[in-house]
DNA sequence: ATAGGTTTTGTCAAGCTTTTGTACAT
DNA sequence: ATGTACAAAAGCTTGACAAAACCTAT
């Protein structure tokens, strides 16, 4: 095999086709080979070494110094304190984790899970634990200790576990009438998910859509449930431009009567919103955010919503 | 509003910048506005009418016609017959679902699942009952008889629901040692939960790794779980192209002695792939391949790989 | 609207456009209008026709002569016998039992067995009810109007029902001793107690030792239990052949004087069968041939068997 | 009922044209 | 962002082929 065209290297690295070709009119690299038509063709070991930039990118390098260097002071940079890291993650509760990840121990790591979860009760399993685990595995990601499959090795299980558990919590109340999905281009659903674990432990039951979704459509589907309360979720890898703009597009689309709430790491660092978006910095805040949204709607409540008692049986 | 850049409605529509560019140079159609620096900006109602263009190009039509027309001739063609093709549904076990979803009506919707699924059997229920829906709801999204929410919405049921019966069955074997993804790039998940189900059902306890694995962690996980068996599945959505490309590297990269099974949608028409790949046309298949692999092991078991007697209890 | 092109028509009735190329040249039908490039138009009208020929062709009609007919026809063929096949089974009694089949009913089934065999007596309810009710589970079967979960309801109720009705049955003679069973492959084992209920109402006390024993257990079996007469029972499932080579087979393994009877639908039509072997054509003949059995027993019994009254007490 | 011969029928291939998406370079 | 170039995709036609379905005779 003598390489991979252009559009392949875009799906595997996530780097635009467009910056690939700038990078190597710029920096000199990569270096591609040339097809017979003069097409790139990168060999597997260019592709391996953008994948690792890509890491260092997310670590927060900047792309200049970072494509000056060489393969061994990139690899330098790639693991620089892997004791010390470990050493600090292996006084958490997490620490385990990554081991077991790294060692692909199925078993191990549903059990290490489900532990985790009977031990803290599923409230603190949610919002301190999960949390941290899901911190602690883009970031062992990120210094390389971590490859993209056992990062969804991970997000399956957890996947897995939030489900059952979910399935065991009783029926909540469709009330406040929620929903959540993600704008199109975020394609990570588990923070949803997280997302309708907390409201049903509030006894909330939201309707969840699943990622990708594009905004238009968002703004017809909360209308066919009339929803109440739109979430979108938003990770870390989500470009701060394009979500400050979904943001602000969302709630042009949606009445004023709707309340739009974001969460996830990639709201974390978000300026110039509009004045009525709800920034969720944190899971726990979820539930101060319900509560202070409900007592908004006291006042109201009788005049164009339902109340929730009228819904129980 | 004045209008969406070019990268946004790239992702709303789906369709590739170059693409859009390319169309208004050979069309005239779509025709943006431009900013300060000359950049695009796509009026909402162009790109409403790319999303409509979008749907009938997966309806089967192509671009150069489809551009001659005006507003009114896509409409029009957008839904040709909609009564017939509704009453032909409505024989079909399958006909009241899309209603359902059309009114987002969630209880209506899982209890309809349920009940298809008991009366059928599981295994019918896979094979049969979610083969026709699933090309039922990708239709009636083509025909613009469902939106992209409410295709999101039956994904999430039959996900949800998949995930709860999955619970149910007792554990399997890892035996053999399965390993499920997708391609980068191949975002849809339902179906490897459909493969695991099927799997399962044959008593086999498979490692479910999600969608969108890069091709090198495919190998790598391949290589860690010690896979016998590596299942890929493909979305109809999936360019062939890509799809064939794909499958040819994975085999590239992974030894002789693991097997490489490709289904889905998007595997029916590829032509051109290597030998010793098996595609499974169909769901069902997937129980002749195992005893087909099982058999062809029988053999060689005792010599490389320990027979399934040895971890059954 | 001019028409649909060659791929969406492709997607629309499920024919390749191979084979849609194919008909026109073979049968003139469809004939596609054709744009300025030459591509095939097809008028919605053709489209639609298509579709319904598809529907014809799945219910096992052969295109030629589909083809060659006109609309008038076509649509005639596609509604033949509904409305009498409906009252054809709405006449007979087994008439709601498909309906409360599909209705998964579970009390309602129990209650109308129950109720046909208070109303026609057991007798008549082995030989004419159940017969037919059998027939018509098959046929609703083999037309999909039920599932096979539906079949095996129908059944395990029957069954059910059987045992039940046994129990009341006041023990009979275990004379002639007789075996009850069938051959490997062969499944299915409401036949069996079938037989078993009538040889119980003629006082007999068979030995029923269920369905899929290997021929060479029957021989011992019926070695072991000094038997008689060994009764093998037959699906219409059964396939013809290996069912005349299996009796054909078990006639060697016994002694001459152990007699060897067959039923089921799966008998129905055998040829070439061993000399010595009964074929049973109804669940009525059972008598006769208990009868006969016994009137060619009376001359021998003194001799090699003790007659009924030697172990009556 | 089985075997063997015939027809029907769906799919595939080769060779050619137009359309269309993608890549490159400036 | 623009403009040029090119290969893959999709159309079309003709022809071949093998599997399936059908029929007939024993």
């Amino acid at each position: 095999m003598v390489g991979l065209p252009i559009n392949a290297v875009e799906r595997e690295t996530g780097l635009s086709k467009d910056l690939l070709r700038k990078w190597e009119q710029r920096y000199g690299f990569p270096q591609p080979l040339r097809d017979a038509q003069g097409d790139r063709l990168y060999p597997p070991e260019q592709v391996a070494r953008l994948r690792l930039l890509r890491r260092l990118l997310d670590q927060g390098h900047r792309p200049k110094r970072l494509l000056a260097l060489d393969e061994a002071a990139l690899l330098a940079l790639a693991q620089p304190e892997s004791p010390h890291a470990q050493a600090a993650a292996g006084d958490h509760p997490v620490g385990p984790l990554i081991e077991l990840l790294r060692a692909h121990d199925v078993p191990a790591i549903r059990h290490f899970l489900q532990r985790q979860h009977s031990r803290q009760g599923l409230r603190e399993f949610m919002t301190v634990f999960l949390n941290d685990a899901n911190r602690a595995v883009g970031e062992a990601w990120a210094h390389g200790q971590l490859s993209i499959a056992e990062e969804h090795l991970y997000t399956e299980q957890v996947t897995r576990l939030l489900r059952q558990l979910m399935q065991a919590l009783p029926a909540g109340q469709p009330w406040p009438r929620c929903l959540l999905t993600t704008v199109s281009g975020e394609m990570h659903g588990l923070g949803l998910l997280m997302v309708e674990m907390m409201l049903r432990l509030e006894g909330v039951e939201p309707v969840n859509l699943g990622p990708n979704l594009p905004l238009a459509e968002i703004q017809n589907a909360a209308q066919a449930h009339d929803s109440q309360i739109v979430l979108l979720s938003f990770s870390s890898a989500f470009p701060a431009l394009e979500a400050t703009r979904a943001i602000a597009q969302v709630r042009e689309l949606l009445p004023s009567t709707q309340a739009l709430w974001c969460g996830g790491g990639g709201t974390r660092s978000l300026r110039r919103l509009p004045q009525d978006v709800r920034i969720l910095t944190d899971l726990a805040e979820l539930e101060t955010a319900l509560d202070e949204w409900r007592s908004s709607q006291a006042g109201t409540a009788g005049a164009m919503l339902p109340p929730p008692s009228a819904s129980a049986s």
